[in-house]
DNA sequence: CTGTTAGCGCGTTCAC
DNA sequence: GTGAACGCGCTAACAG
């Protein structure tokens, strides 16, 4: 049987309370005592009942999500996630709430930031707009004891405790190669479609693609970075025009808006054999992998991410370790064969 | 505040032990009061609280995994994420054991499984050697009330809760592609190294990557199967052998043993642009794939199974439902810029 | 500073 | 058939 509360007081000879004070670090225990506890503790090999003293303290993890106000598939998907781990709130002792703001706003996100510092959530995670403002007020915030988790878009050197989110450059990176590979020996020009070089993942992806193109792809060029603002009508536009010019061979489409992308190849290339990657697997993007309009789709698990910030904001809240592997976000890559 | 069994038990009228015995589906409570009870529980949407029940029960979940006894890399990895796990268990609640059975062989399995259906676990979980008699115990022990998940491997038409593995056809079909697009123009030979017929995983990987090879790239043509029963030493027999044949352009390992795989490729094919496809991600093919000696891999995340597959058995002994989405053993495709 | 006591929500004897 | 009372491991008043 394991050992108890009841056990370490019985060897350390002192009450249940006293035991109490020293296992949750309170004041009021002379060192002495506080030593034998202690002692008695790591003698016996004890492991605190998590369950049992959140039962006793009647415990929940209030949480906060702060997400942009983006109209975009993901997003909408994301929110969903979120919506279901609300529906898991009673049996997993959280309090989960939402507040949007407006996107690439690092101002509004401070306000929001500002606001909660002074009421008592557990824990906190943000799609975090990535400005130095806002760095300042996550950074202080870790400092006075609030977990704090990025989602999606990380903080440049910030003290975020956790970031739930793909890695970037790896993305960008794993594009190039797969966009290499498959045209082969063919030469030619690459457009890239961007939503704003202003994101941090959409900067990451692109100096990832670059970067392994420049090493590994010679005899690819890539077109000066289109910026379709995550917007389906720019960016048919946008590509519609870019598709003016024969020498292109491939698309690298980094961000969102990827409806708009979808129908310029559609008009303008059936008769053209291009190789297209895309992010993001949405109903559009899904479809368009089907019919092999879109090549390969890398995508990043809104569930996986949501769920796992949620697991790192209770541990941190606790103190606890969290299984590292478990949560590392991995880069998805979909073909037609392997579709969820 | 969410209602307990106090807040029932006042509802319907009646006292604490009735509720329970209703609340776990003991006799002794007639149907008039039995459905009061449960008016009760409807009407407050009372939601019982797990912990607290096990805390009062004392309970825990033992769980037994069965494991080949095979000597190579991707089983001694399932092996340390069992032992991760088992570390875990104080937290979990989990009392986990493993068996390990002789590889490829189901008179064994049935054996073991026969001595477990006599004892008391919550919950199995198995890498299954596909074979009626297996599936046939299989069954028989579902329908008993045992919670059985396959692992990695399944059972054809059994009535196992769960699978927590990737689906192999998709795998095959998506090394199919990935190969065919690498190669691009290319005709030629195709080697496939597989570790037995027997299993079930790697005939639906060779049956996917059979059909869309087919189907899509009639350029290629696939070899006779080298079976090298997942062992390293074998495996370098047959391919070194297989090398020989100067038509070859691609290999697709399906199994395990790649350490041999590996070591003959660099022996027999550093003056040949060959494209490689292999499975599970080990410090060798990891190696190989940062070489160039591997152009991709295909991984499933043993962590992620063995965790997946105990939220699974615990669930079901607590007959509770699962996140689908959560369990879905992903295919891992790994370039090499793309590693974990 | 330290100990006593009464719960948290639930399961389980026992009597009735 | 049904209910009262106690305990699971831990925390939180309140005494002392």
């Amino acid at each position: 049987m394991r050992p108890t509360v009841h056990d370490i007081a019985a060897a350390a000879g002192v009450s249940l309370a006293t035991v109490d004070r020293v296992l949750n670090q309170r004041p009021g225990v002379r060192s002495v005592t506080r030593e034998k506890v202690e002692a008695a503790i790591r003698e016996l090999g004890y492991i605190r009942d998590l369950a049992a003293a959140n039962l006793a303290k009647g415990r929940t993890y209030p949480l906060v999500f702060i997400l942009p106000a983006s109209d975009n598939s993901f997003m909408h998907g994301l929110n969903a996630e979120i919506r279901q781990a609300i529906v898991r709130s009673p049996a997993e002792r959280t309090d989960i709430r939402t507040i949007e703001v407006p996107a690439f706003d690092p101002a509004a996100l401070v306000a929001v930031l500002e606001e909660l510092s002074r009421g008592k959530p557990c824990g906190i995670a943000m799609v975090a707009t990535d400005a130095p403002e806002v760095c300042a007020v996550a950074d202080r915030m870790v400092r006075d004891g609030f977990p704090i988790v990025t989602l999606v878009s990380d903080l440049t050197g910030s003290l975020r405790h956790h970031y739930a989110g793909v890695d970037n450059i790896a993305a960008g990176r794993t594009a190039a190669r797969l966009l290499g590979r498959f045209l082969g020996p063919r030469k030619g020009e690459i457009a890239v479609l961007a939503g704003s070089m202003l994101v941090r993942d959409h900067r990451e992806r692109l100096e990832g693609f670059t970067s392994v193109m420049a090493e590994e792809f010679p005899g690819l060029a890539i077109l000066p970075v289109l910026e379709g603002r995550d917007d389906p009508e720019v960016a048919h536009m946008l590509v519609a025009d870019a598709l003016g010019n024969a020498g292109i061979v491939g698309v690298y489409s980094l961000g969102a808006g990827n409806r708009g992308l979808i129908r310029a190849l559609k008009e303008k290339a059936v008769d053209r054999t291009l190789t297209v990657i895309a992010h993001e697997l949405t109903v559009h993007t899904r479809a368009a992998l089907i019919d092999h309009t879109i090549d390969a789709i890398l995508n990043q698990d809104a569930g996986h991410e949501v769920r796992s910030a949620i697991r790192v904001l209770k541990a941190k809240a606790d103190g606890l370790a969290v299984i590292e592997a478990q949560e590392r976000i991995r880069l998805d890559i979909f073909l037609k064969d392997n579709l969820p």
